[in-house]
DNA sequence: AATGCATATCGTAAATATACGATATAGTCA
DNA sequence: TGACTATATCGTATATTTACGATATGCATT
């Protein structure tokens, strides 16, 4: 049982569903406002400030970057994070579009 | 090992991520396109629609109710769901806020 | 009262997510 | 080269999610 039956969506709903997934946890949620902040793309802070081991974060780090929401290139010994702009302005769109789809009718439980 | 740390995070951050959470399956999301759609609030109509089990759009449903992104009231032998537009409303404005603060400082990763 | 229908809940199996410590990797500096 | 540092990955325990069938609930109709 308990097979995945999430590729029998429509692709609009399983990628906004992708990345509400990935925003679905607050600790990535503070990740990306740390990058956002100090867009100086340290990593090492972003395990000093959050109460989370270091694996944790580099875990969260990863979800992130697969869903593309951020970006990272290895500079060296330290690794440099920042948030994808892209990605970002791209999910807010279709955010928009879904919660406008989703108000356009009066609600009838009234 | 494994235990639950999202109480330690901004009460917004979990706010948000709750509902992110919510809307991170797109059987979620398939269901307040109906609702939204056909406003008459039916529920067996679901699941014709969807590729899912009776139970198992049941328990989205009581998802999406407990995140109180619909509102339900039984009538009679058959109970009607509608999007709740004031939590829908409310989301959207709290992630435009989060999407405007993780866009205000230029890419560094350029 | 008995039957039928729509929906919810229970029990459960499997998949996935979360978290950590331990370890690997790879650059930096003495 | 060797020690140190930062980050990633591995292994693993536990929690949570997803999905189903079976069953319960509760109204409606006969």
């Amino acid at each position: 049982m308990a097979q995945n039956k999430k590729a029998e969506f429509s692709e609009a709903d399983q990628k906004i569903a992708d990345l509400a997934r990935v925003l679905g946890h607050p600790a990535r949620i503070a990740i990306l406002r740390i990058l956002a902040e100090k867009n100086t793309c340290i990593c090492g802070e972003i395990v000093e400030v959050l109460p989370l081991a270091q694996s944790t974060v580099s875990q969260h780090l990863k979800e992130l970057l697969q869903a593309k929401l951020i970006q990272g290139t290895v500079d060296g010994l330290k690794s440099c994070y920042c948030i994808n702009h892209e990605t970002v302005t791209e999910f807010s769109k279709e955010l928009d579009f879904l919660f406008k789809d989703l108000l356009t009718q009066p609600n009838c439980c009234n």
